[in-house]
DNA sequence: CGACTCATTGACGTAGCTCAAGGTATGTGG
DNA sequence: CCACATACCTTGAGCTACGTCAATGAGTCG
């Protein structure tokens, strides 16, 4: 059974000696280097070998919206032929130094046809963006700003791509981006969870203190059930 | 260029044949007939020849979140294999007499992952979900609710099932369902497109009257680029 | 050490919520 | 075919969560 998540990682770890034998470049990335210009059509897919990429959808008047993380050993963005409007808007930088393989759309697209493997984990991949973007729309949505600030770092504490989920490596204005809610109102529901003693909040990233008071304040379609 | 639908259909009408080669029944669905149970695991797919069927997200506390509309030539709900807790929550049902060709999962997938004109298909539907949740997810919560209206009612009117792109079939209820918004706030803004001589409401279904005005209600992401 | 960026808190306005009451199509049974 | 019930739609009143604006404090970096 799996919930939402904002952080692709590993899913293609097991194609790396498949990758290999395709015809590809190794980049390297700094802070802050973006994927590709905003506006241009997006012909390149990335299998990131090490580090963070984020993905924004950039709205008209200056809003950014956070889409998800990307790191290690999964690929990135897709690889389907329609061409969607939305498309232009998004962007990809890497909030860590990246190393990634870049393949041309074309030359993955045809190693996806060929490899049933590789086939099933893109439709596997696209089904958990679906879940994720589905989640927001349709569920987080109805939900109070606590509540939604409570599910999200019960989510980020579960896939953290550091592996310590005591730790969510989130600014403030993060967090506000992800949740498409105002930096203010994130810093005030974090004074509000500080205060029942669930989180401490620092420069850039939470400690969260007490993982069961914090699940008290989330939504149930948000949990893993009990086992 | 693409920009998000909410009304699926005829994306696999050309598979029929295919799909009459697999194991299947043939089921006929009345009114307020549901694909399956709620909570229950999603263990068929389903290839709609004629008919309506309407798919939400049923929130614990009673909302109810209108996610997309299949119609005749599409397949439904999809075929990969994890298990998304948030499927528990998700209704299909007829709104209309249906007629369909259910699948076993398993047979459906075996096909997807032997015909490559099929798998490719099954590859652009997920990126057209994606890209309708991804629009709503990620540009419409920015909206006030005037505009999410006149985005949807434009939409519709795009891709309208009945192929009268003036005449938009959906209850001022439909329409809250979709939007996340209640129904007061969708008849205000109705009254509102109303008075500047945009709509006409009627019992369940709006006419667009002038849709040049429509669009300038709209958002430009929402908007087909003039050609 | 100064110049950032990030975080905190208060004051205030407003979009959209709920509650409430009434009006108007549509369907059903006597 | 009319009476009645049942949606669906319309409009108003009042409340509140969340937004913007503003001012200050607290880490971090060249």
């Amino acid at each position: 059974m799996l919930v939402p998540h904002y952080c692709f990682s590993r899913d293609y770890s097991r194609f790396e000696s498949l990758f290999e034998t395709v015809a590809h470049r190794k980049v390297r990335l700094k802070v802050g280097d973006r994927l590709w210009n905003i506006g241009e059509p997006i012909r390149k897919v990335y299998f990131i070998r090490s580090g963070i990429v984020k993905t924004a959808l950039e709205h008209e008047d200056g809003f950014s919206k956070i889409l998800f993380y990307h790191s290690d050993g999964t690929c990135f963005p897709g690889c389907h032929n329609s061409y969607y409007q939305l498309e232009n808007s998004i962007v990809s930088e890497a909030i860590t130094g990246v190393d990634a393989w870049e393949f041309d759309i074309e030359d993955f697209y045809n190693l996806v046809m060929e490899d049933r493997e590789l086939n099933a984990q893109v439709l596997e991949t696209y089904a958990s963006y679906i879940n994720l973007f589905l989640y927001q729309a349709a569920h987080q949505d109805y939900n109070p700003a606590l509540m939604k600030i409570a599910n999200l770092l019960y989510l980020f504490s579960l896939y953290s791509p550091t592996g310590d989920g005591e730790r969510v490596n989130l600014s403030q204005q993060d967090i506000a981006d992800i949740l498409a809610i105002s930096h203010i109102n994130v810093a005030k529901n974090l004074a509000y969870l500080r205060k029942e003693g669930i989180i401490e909040s620092h420069r850039k990233w939470i400690r969260i203190l007490d993982l069961d008071k914090l699940e008290s304040c989330c939504s149930v379609e948000t949990l893993l059930p009990d086992v």
